[in-house]
DNA sequence: GGGAGCACTTACCCAAAGGGAAGCGGTTAC
DNA sequence: GTAACCGCTTCCCTTTGGGTAAGTGCTCCC
């Protein structure tokens, strides 16, 4: 018999790995917008102001900043171009594309949710 | 004040209402800790302590918040058995486990994410 | 009776997120 | 000339998130 020295489990290690890799994405596309705008650019690409009128409720500054930290973390670029005056015209990278499965998910949860919140509130009405 | 009142293609319609999903879904499961939690709690029912010493970083008083606010959305069930002292099992409800998929996709993507994080590290060294 | 553990709560304080409004330097349209 | 658009930036403010530390009422253990 070999000596088993109070291992964790691998089921247990297996769950602490899944925790930590959901910690981890989490920590990289924290906040409000990330996401939503990661989706807008993988859509097509945009210009500030088309980027700022699709989405609503977002700020100037606010998009400034995540716009960003986005292009900073590798998920978007900012191509310019020299025409008068300037374009500039944000596009989501190759990269960014491997957040596409998990935003097809948050977003058919997203429909699936706002149908459940409907529905329990035509119930207490 | 040039009008060009063009109708949204329904492409563009479709794209607005994936957006407005994911959006709805992020107000919902919002924050550092949301998902995290639920993981923790679909893999097993556990208690206040062993879900603070489960997920690092985590204060006591933000996961009283946290767990109160999950419980409010329907998303887990704080069960008091009447033992001596009370004892207190937080339960991932069955409503959390439509989340599983993305979940699933997060943490999917969470491991992808550190490897590269990783590789550009070695490659700058 | 002293200490420790459970499941929190309370108080205090700090930092980050985010909203609103205004401005700025350039250009084009009237 | 002036107004408006573009892509932001700056200032100021409130809200939220979160850390530390202490306390509470209960019970079990030595």
């Amino acid at each position: 018999m070999s000596m088993i020295i109070n291992e964790p489990l691998p089921r247990n290690e297996e769950c602490a790995a899944a925790l930590k890799n959901v910690l981890d994405a989490l920590s990289v596309i924290n906040g409000r917008w990330k996401l939503a705008l990661l989706l807008c650019l993988m859509q097509s690409s945009k210009r500030f102001n088309e980027i700022q009128h699709e989405i609503p409720g977002i700020s100037s500054r606010i998009l400034a900043k995540e716009l960003k930290d986005l292009e900073l973390n590798y998920f978007i670029r900012r191509n310019v171009y020299p025409t008068t005056p300037v374009t500039i015209i944000y596009e989501a990278t190759e990269y960014s594309r491997t957040l596409k499965k998990v935003l097809g998910e948050l977003g058919a949860w997203g429909g699936l949710h706002r149908e459940k919140i409907r529905q329990s509130m035509r119930k207490q009405s």
